[in-house]
DNA sequence: AAATATAATATCGTATATGATATAGGGAGG
DNA sequence: CCTCCCTATATCATATACGATATTATATTT
């Protein structure tokens, strides 16, 4: 049958240049909107009609998002989404994070221009007037978004593209939301992020990299509560 | 002959193994011995053929290989395997490296234990004797997996599974490998790693992360001549 | 002769089909 | 009543087919 004419005519939501990268992103969303729960099964040929794709694209899609850590894949049995963070992993993740992300706001200072920090400013701002008062478990998520952000915008001026991709396939900040999603600690890492980006402002290099030090600390404390 | 052959599963019933793998490895083996240069572009159907399995597998193994950043691929253009590293990817990369290696050494130190030693000695000395004199490529290619083993035994040891599985996947020493596989220094990087080792044995952490630290500046700056 | 337009080819991106394997459920035997 | 085996179904892995797009070569025009 003309599927593929039927598509092509009624381009209806703007679609991505791939297929593909349309499937991609569908999943990660309804991963992101715990849509799929940890550990749930993801069939392909389900996730295919309800797209309206062929499996080909599916497959690509998930062999990313395993890649990334974010589904597993039994081989023979199927894909199903990543398991909560476990206790070690979180750990080592944290970790992680503490050894990069603190240099990586030291090189910021160091190598950012005005335009740099202006643009960082503004979306420091965005993030302080936060999103519209929806149902809470989406405010969070829109933060969990904005604060990625962030982060990805202080490690893209350090320059080192290195640490920022790693870390950017890490999704330290989907994994952090599915661990609790149902609490409202952001006011304290607003503040974080202000005395960060203080000290950025002032060209304080090592107070920067202290400050992000503790913000990754802090946050880890705060999330910790989600194990007991 | 095809290339499903001589794959093991672990442990348990004897698991068939994938033809994606089989394709992974053998696409892997051809950068490895530089029979794809860098910047060569790869084309699905002719992969294909040549190892006897049908596009579909090879479609997925240079999707994985493309999300470790071996092969690049352009939308309705194809694959192509990976440049040169650039004199910034490499900067960033080794750097990367000191940030996590010689704190993955310390760990190491504190965490590992008497047996996990003996596997480490055993793997250090295994690299001693080096390999059979081939050909000078293929001698140094062998070298540089053995460095890639001895390195990821540490990190293995160190218990961060994050910083394990991320340095694996930046393929350090395949770049590395790519860059002068012309060359022979594989001499100092053996002395190094001794030291790396004595201070491993001797329970001295500092030590380690020091060690480790100086090998691999030093490995950068053995590198360097490669860029001139 | 150079440049543009047009046709031919190669290769990708996507869709569908087929065979293989695992899981679930029911029936026979102990 | 329980266990084991066997069959049925769902799902995956792979193969093949088809349409779309880029690249190359050729021809025509200026």
């Amino acid at each position: 049958m003309g599927i593929a004419a039927d598509r092509e005519g009624r381009s209806g939501p703007v679609r991505p240049a791939s297929i593909v990268d349309g499937v991609y992103d569908a999943i990660y969303e309804r991963l992101m909107a715990l849509d799929i729960a940890p550990g749930a099964r993801i069939t392909i040929d389900v996730l295919a009609r309800e797209l309206e794709v062929s499996q080909t694209p599916v497959r690509e899609a998930l062999s990313r998002l395993e890649r990334e850590g974010l589904v597993r894949k039994a081989h023979l049995i199927g894909y199903s989404a990543a398991p909560q963070l476990t206790r070690k992993q979180f750990d080592d993740l944290y970790s992680f994070r503490l050894l990069l992300e603190p240099e990586a706001a030291r090189l910021a200072v160091r190598n950012m221009s005005p335009e740099d920090l202006a643009d960082l400013e503004a979306k420091a701002a965005e993030m302080r007037r936060g999103g519209a008062p929806a149902d809470r478990s989406s405010r969070y998520s829109h933060f969990a978004r904005s604060d990625a952000e962030f982060h990805d915008h202080i490690l893209r001026l350090g320059g080192n593209e290195v640490i920022r991709s790693t870390l950017a396939n890490q999704h330290v900040h989907l994994h952090i939301f599915r661990l609790m999603f149902h609490t409202r600690v952001t006011q304290e890492a607003l503040e974080e992020h202000d005395r960060l980006l203080a000290a950025i402002r002032d060209g304080n290099a090592d107070g920067a990299a202290a400050a992000m030090h503790q913000h990754i600390e802090r946050s880890r404390d705060r999330l910790l509560a989600a194990f007991d």
